[in-house]
DNA sequence: CATGGACGTTACGAGACGTAACACTTATGA
DNA sequence: TCATAAGTGTTACGTCTCGTAACGTCCATG
């Protein structure tokens, strides 16, 4: 007999999170089986046993399910983002870049099916919730990245950026960034803010590529030191580490 | 009477040929209205005013029509990254950095869903033929950034890039970017076709995030502004300007 | 004018989504 | 203890799309 309702849940909201999570990742294994696209509820349903109607009882249809499993991809992202810094010295900030952006490649390389849910068009005929789950769960994955700039610039160790911030002369821009940073945890100044995204988008830029099969050519070997190549150099364009 | 068959095509082929185009054209109106993903025969069929299995005389299947599509996507890109360099003295290498770069951000603004359509994930259920036109098309659109590069070296403008060469200690790396230099017009070496693939990740990346709607919280003129720093600073970082 | 090929049509089968109606199980309460 | 209600799963069904098959129709060629 479950005295506390909001903490401990009752047999039936126990069984039913069950089948909610089996769902969920016989999904995924569909998807990492045969893509995005091969999301059928009916496989689905006969991986599990069950009837493909039964399935409706727990997602109201495929773009429900689809949601749920890009807001989980982003919360596995912030998750193994989290761990990579985790086994890193809070103080060597060049290591906890490094950690973090490997991290990210990690994680895509590991699960590409999911990489391409979050970040590419999202699957056919799926419409993401413009302001759901989604979006707040992506700034949660950035704001691991966000963290260790503030980090280095507490800590007085953030340089100029090599390049000059954009839009020194538009009071307007500024504005603009500031308006995100306070949604950020702890008010970052927008050069910052810019820093972090060129930061990003140079990261993702590559791995995206690579995800996606455009550097097959490459070895594995040949990639590694392309990929920490361009890390070192977005740290040194963000100011992150000093120029040797 | 057509005489020779190789230049001259029978007004039989002129008219499929037409045929052919307006298919594509209407699954492109019909991709950039509702997505990658809705390009259904049906459709197509019925805004041309036929019935879907006609549609089987020009395109064995939903496949071959997205390679196509595809293809054409590649083509188009390559035409834009040329085109925006022809407006640019070829001796300007700054320009014509920035040129290519601004031409690939609005090639992908402007036509997102084929943006997706080469660099996302292919489509529901659809994988790209390994060797098909579909590899080489990519080539072909990447080899006017790889010009660049290359007359930028001949002029004696490249500088050192700022980050050390990736693997200068694994020859077997820079031996596999050697075979691929073969490949490349006039045999870039490792070392700039190194600044290529960066360059090209570091563009691509902030274009990616931007199509997808990472970026949608910025307003437009801060866009504009962020993605000129972040040219500023692949260019850099590759060594084709020098630091002021 | 007869013939063959290209093009388009209707008819059809397979498969997936999603709904409706029904049956079984389990928890609750008089 | 037993009746009721909610939750879960099933079968049956309608709709939509893909892709094939079989059948006309038009046009170019001889």
């Amino acid at each position: 007999m479950p005295t506390d309702s909001t903490t401990v849940h009752s047999r039936r909201e126990r069984v039913r999170a069950a089948t909610v999570e089996e769902i969920k990742q016989t999904a995924l294994t569909l998807m990492r089986e045969s893509g995005t696209a091969e999301v059928r509820f009916t496989d689905i349903a006969r991986l599990m046993g069950i009837t493909a109607p039964a399935l409706y009882r727990y997602f109201a249809d495929r773009d429900e399910l689809l949601t749920a499993l890009v807001a989980d991809s982003f919360d596995s992202l912030a998750a193994a983002l989290a761990g990579a810094q985790e086994s890193v010295p809070a103080d060597d900030l060049g290591g906890r870049f490094l950690a973090i952006c490997s991290a990210y490649r990690s994680w895509a390389l590991g699960d590409p099916q999911r990489f391409a849910l979050i970040f590419g068009v999202p699957v056919p005929s799926y419409q993401a919730p413009p302001d759901g789950p989604t979006a707040e769960a992506g700034q949660r994955a950035l704001d691991h990245l966000a963290a260790l700039v503030t980090d280095t610039a507490r800590l007085g160790r953030l340089g100029p950026p090599l390049v000059a911030p954009a839009a020194p002369a538009v009071p307007a821009a500024a504005g603009t960034l500031a308006e995100k940073t306070e949604h950020c945890a702890d008010g970052l100044a927008p050069e910052i803010y810019q820093v972090l995204l060129l930061t990003w988008s140079t990261l993702h830029g590559f791995v995206s590529l690579e995800v996606y099969g455009h550097f097959n050519w490459l070895d594995a070997t040949t990639l590694d030191h392309l990929f920490t190549t361009q890390v070192r150099a977005a740290a040194l364009v963000a100011g992150l580490v000093q120029p040797a």
